[in-house]
DNA sequence: GGCCAGGACTATG
DNA sequence: CATAGTCATGGC
């Protein structure tokens, strides 16, 4: 058992509210306790992964072939544990009282997202127009075709695996045949080394928003949610159509804002777009 | 039953 | 550049 001092603030049950709260929990699951619990395949190895809150720090434990120290890093951006929430708060309380105050609703909450770019971006894309519980459906069906499995949990298939299908068998289970190509082809270009998305996280922002949308199927929106995904503080998907209704419900607004609305009202949020974003989706979770 | 979902592509003015 | 049509299906 390996653990994580904790970051402050930070609360693991309300982290969890939104795997929670997900129609399906496809790969990261939560169990009594609460755990979390996910199968991972990564660098070729296979394994399993807990997190539980533990008295004074997160407990993780590894199971399987996966590299402790490796899989403990993974933990650490998955969980999102290296952001400065307390500055985030402070920015808020001066900047935006209505941000503020759904940071104070969900204290401690940080974001819980996939454990690399490929699931990143594979997910962002099933995401693009379906709604979300379908989008959820998409996903186990890729799961489901191609993801390996260690001890009854699934694993997000690594993208060799997912390479090796052809686009009918996606198509054949409620894909339209442009995602499909566009999560094939993806797939396809990471393991002929066609495709690095590493080096294009790492580059200057809006240099990797550049690169990103260049990619066929990838458009800002699927570029800005890979981004924040990676731990990207100020990415901020405002064409996001969750983003917009959360924005007019919170800020009470007669009409639904449009992209450029949003981005011009969520000015005030940089250099904390990300964590503003994650926030307002928690906030639709609760219905009213 | 119609419209909208955590969009992006393609074809036309 | 700007707008319209298309996609697949589930939820409401």
């Amino acid at each position: 058992m390996h653990q994580i001092a904790y970051p402050q603030p930070y609360s693991l049950e309300m982290s969890l509210k939104r795997v929670q709260d997900m129609p399906r929990q496809v790969i990261g699951r939560v169990e009594p306790g609460p755990v979390y619990v996910r199968a991972l395949e990564h660098a070729g190895r296979l394994g399993l992964v807990r997190v539980r809150p533990g008295p004074d720090a997160l407990d993780v434990e590894i199971r399987g072939e996966l590299d402790p120290a490796e899989t403990l890093a993974l933990v650490r951006r998955a969980f999102a544990l290296d952001l400065d929430l307390a500055a985030f708060h402070a920015h808020m309380d001066a900047a935006d009282p209505v941000m503020a105050s759904l940071a104070r609703k969900y204290q401690g909450a940080r974001p819980i997202g996939t454990f690399s770019l490929w699931e990143a971006l594979a997910w962002s894309i099933i995401g693009q127009q379906v709604n979300v519980s379908f989008a959820y459906s998409l996903k186990e069906t890729l799961v489901r075709l191609c993801g390996a499995q260690f001890d009854g949990y699934p694993a997000f298939p690594a993208p060799e695996r997912v390479a090796g299908i052809p686009y009918e068998a996606l198509q054949a289970e409620k894909y339209s045949r442009k995602k499909a190509e566009y999560v094939i082809d993806i797939a396809r270009a990471i393991t002929e080394g066609r495709l690095d998305l590493a080096s294009h996280v790492a580059l200057p922002f809006d240099d990797a928003v550049t690169q990103l949308v260049k990619l066929r199927g990838v458009g800002r929106w699927t570029a800005e949610c890979l981004l924040m995904d990676a731990g990207a503080p100020d990415a901020f998907p405002a064409g996001d159509i969750g983003i917009r209704n959360a924005v007019q419900r919170f800020y009470g607004l007669d009409h639904q804002p449009t992209e450029a609305e949003v981005r011009e009202l969520g000015r005030v949020w940089a250099p904390f777009s990300a964590l503003a974003c994650y926030y307002l989706w928690l906030g639709l979770l609760d219905k009213g």
